[in-house]
DNA sequence: CTGCTTGCAAACGGTTTGCATTATT
DNA sequence: AATAATGCAAACCGTTTGCAAGCAG
């Protein structure tokens, strides 16, 4: 089969082609989001490194989850007042955030289809991107 | 002509209705407000009234903004990472976020209108607001 | 006179940074 | 060896809070 020997397939591999080096605390980190493949903050991200017995300090989780951000393999939603999420899926989508836990879901990406184009008419505003946050209470919380 | 005793159509009045006490400070915060009918910051606020020549604490301003978002008379908007702008108008609509100067505007109040049913139908999710923030370059920004 | 409101200053929580040390390439 | 990444602790910034003093109703 033909396959372009530059694709890099993995996060770690992906990251290795741009030139990382790639110490045991960036291996460490990148294995926490591979085995999360979801919303995740730096503390959660912090967290699950300590608990697969590796020492990485938090601003290096943070200052890592930024590079990561920065080069778009995660994206950063940030929803209401609380903490910044990573997101490892960085396809275009929106998000239903709970008043009470904090928790967040994702939303049906078929929604919000023209709305992109509808911003860029607006006082030529020059559109990036999109963060559609929805608030109110996740089912669990609704109940009690 | 007919009008009813009960209405106050202005936020003053709105609040002594509500029994508040109408403290200078207070005074000092709402004049700002109506003086400026837009998105303000709570330090915006503060030195808009410190301008005025009023001496008004900044955790006054904080306390008072955020219970009168409490009670719907100002929208709290988290726009990115930058600090909370309470809006002066409280109907539903939408905003676009400068990614360079963190300006805040207003998007047509028509885009989004189906949204908040697609919501609603998202894992039991009960919806209570949607925030929607486009972010990207203001024009000034961009022109440079 | 009652108790809500204020101001101060300190605490707070998430995040970033300066700098000397360490480790990858 | 050269250079990039780490850890620590302190700084940071927006926001909140505890408590004594003040003032509106």
């Amino acid at each position: 089969m033909t396959r372009s020997p530059t694709r890099h397939p993995s996060l770690a591999q992906r990251l290795r082609a741009r030139g990382w080096r790639m110490t045991p605390q960036r291996v460490a980190i990148v294995a926490a989001l591979d085995d999360a493949r979801a919303h995740t903050t730096a503390e959660q991200v912090h967290d699950a490194v300590l608990r697969g017995g590796h020492r990485v300090s938090l601003a290096t989780v943070y200052n890592t989850l930024s590079a990561l951000a920065a080069m778009g393999e995660l994206r950063e939603v940030h929803a209401g007042r609380r903490s910044a999420a990573f997101d490892y899926n960085v396809d275009p989508h929106h998000h239903v955030v709970c008043d009470v836990c904090g928790a967040l879901a994702d939303l049906d990406p078929g929604v919000a289809r023209g709305l992109r184009l509808a911003a860029s008419q607006s006082n030529g505003f020059e559109v990036h991107g999109v963060e559609v946050v929805f608030h109110g209470r996740c089912r669990a919380c609704a109940a009690r």
